[in-house]
DNA sequence: ATACTAGGTTCTAAAAAGGAACTCGTCAAC
DNA sequence: GTTGACGAGTTCCTTTTTAGAACCTAGTAT
């Protein structure tokens, strides 16, 4: 089976990975959640290609996960802002932040530590 | 920057990301809480080819999410078992149900509905 | 005129995934 | 005692994705 088809399975998790389970993809949603919207942004922080941001944002504007909201008048800029649906993945990145705090830590703890208050 | 290089950042979620962010590793996970062992089993149902499958299990075992225990004296085979740091994944995947329920659903019920009872 | 900015697109090379066949050790059947 | 099946992989080859860098475009500031 490719990878394509997962989203097809009647089960809510290969739903949800079909959308979410690309390499960056989570990532990118974490700087989402700390108040980053914009594709410069995105792609200096983690480091992601130019090429794969704007294929993983181009597919979570199409699900709806995002949207993309003009931020000047002059020139026609956009920022990526989460949807109702977007907010909808806190808990996906509160149960991350748990788990990797209590298993893989390594004695130092993390910059979104404070994404779970 | 290369993916690889992910688990190496001061976030919990980029380093949860590195052991689970790849492609079929959380539709494994999935089977394993519904009881799944073999990798046979895994193979057929994912239809995940026979290649990536060994390459993930091999690395979820590393990391400490599954044990490998022998399940036969005569002829050395395993399976793979939770851990105390997989079962620990349950809120992961409960959260993924819960968002692909509510966004993705499509009007048909999910098998793995029961995970969360 | 020139350079800078934001948000991409295009190009090539390297890495990963898809698919099928093959190995290896044990066992049961013929 | 050769044949065939089972379980858990490994190997080989082709197709997709990703990494990395350069390029494009429209508006703005110098």
């Amino acid at each position: 089976m490719k990878w394509q088809e997962v989203g097809e399975q009647p089960c809510s998790i290969a739903r949800s990975l079909s959308i979410l389970g690309d390499r960056w993809t989570l990532l990118i949603l974490r700087n989402a959640f700390l108040g980053m919207r914009r594709f410069d942004d995105f792609q200096s922080s983690l480091g992601v290609t130019r090429h794969v941001l704007a294929s993983r944002l181009k597919r979570l504007v199409e699900t709806g996960v995002f949207k993309k909201v003009p931020y000047q008048d002059r020139q026609t800029r956009y920022e990526y802002k989460l949807t109702q649906m977007g907010r909808d993945l806190y808990p996906v990145m509160l149960s991350l932040v748990v788990w990797g705090d209590k298993w893989l830590d390594g004695g130092k703890g993390a910059p979104v530590e404070y994404l779970h208050h």
